[in-house]
DNA sequence: CGAGGCCTTGACCGCGGTCAATGCCCGTGG
DNA sequence: CCACGGGCATTGACCGCGGTCAAGGCCTCG
């Protein structure tokens, strides 16, 4: 698929409310980026000016504690990635790595700051998708309330299986907050 | 303070940058609430249409698992009650009830919601209060990630003392996921 | 003064972490 | 084409953190 198809293709699906206008308003704020597997979109620290939507492929999102890296989120397909701490310009806590080859298009935040203010449209549109996020957040949270190993797995296993199967089992473990070893015993079915 | 003075007390510290026309907007929005310790305020499963203020006093949040009381969050003076499920008008998962005798503010959603659309003010302050609500999410996400009792202890002892001087150890516990009894010991000071 | 709520303290033990050895898969070079 | 090495997953042995159960102390309120 080409650059312009994927763009018109985005703006058929996730924006099919928007007017030709305010389409023709963002069109210059994308960019489609095709890159390696391991490349790192975003280092720990570092302020990004654009938030990204995974057309194909797959990313990690870790922070370094005691020298271990601790996953916090996996994006895949149709997943945003790093929206509210880049549109606000605040450092990423976090390294962002792709774990496949990947297609991605980049929203460069700068440029679509100013369409919000006289775009009712578009100012929605960015809205909209901060309370999506933010629904997202708070389910997250819910998630961390389960104690054990076991919960933790299964709730993973019915949640996002997509993790399970393109993740390697050493980046989910920390993800759970468990270790590797007792992931790969739940994995086995064994009765901890 | 009476009621008014309440409400013009937190146009003064909170909303500096409104002219005077979106305050007397607002204001027929508004209402102080007085209500006992025990009250309360949502039950899990229940839709309301206002957002808390807390102007004194104290609340706890909580849902329950195989019968007990898991407490999510605690509210004290200056902190928002409820805002993101409210707004949208999503059911709570939690119940919210005073842990003191409390004075609130209460925000009528319905009544400002149709202010937002043709006073860029309001909604600004609307936008304002969901990003500042979610950055507070990410953080107490982050702050899960913190393994040990001792850990997350620690934290707690740090980031909210009040909360430690103010609930009931049973409710902290819940809180930070471990067991009154382990968190007894922690504050007794033995090196568990 | 008695009852109930809340906190503390002790005893016990199981979940899950750490350490270590082994196996499997795959990319690279002889 | 096979050998070797490194990355990743599995499995076993051990043990400590923290959960559960139970008893006892302290304060408040009726």
């Amino acid at each position: 698929m080409e650059g312009n198809s994927i763009i018109d293709a985005y703006f058929n699906k996730h924006a099919s409310k928007l007017t030709d206008i305010s389409i023709e308003l963002i069109r210059p704020c994308l960019q489609v980026l095709e890159l390696p597997k391991k490349h790192v979109l975003v280092k720990e620290g570092q302020t990004t000016g654009y938030i990204y939507l995974m057309i194909k492929g797959a990313a990690r999102s870790y922070y370094l504690k005691n020298g271990k890296e601790i996953h916090t989120w996996f994006a895949f397909e149709d997943d945003v990635i790093g929206a509210l701490r880049n549109y606000y310009g605040i450092p990423s806590r976090e390294t962002i790595e792709l774990l496949e080859d990947s297609v991605m298009l980049g929203f460069n935040i700068q440029l679509i700051k100013p369409l919000m203010v006289g775009n009712a449209q578009i100012s929605n549109l960015v809205s909209a998708a901060l309370a999506e996020y933010t629904l997202y957040l708070e389910d997250k949270l819910y998630f961390t309330h389960l104690r054990t190993a076991r919960e933790r797995y299964d709730a993973l296993l019915k949640h996002e299986p997509k993790t399970l199967q393109r993740v390697p089992l050493t980046y989910i473990a920390s993800y759970l907050g468990i270790s590797r070893e007792t992931l790969s015993r739940l994995r086995a079915g064994q009765f901890l």
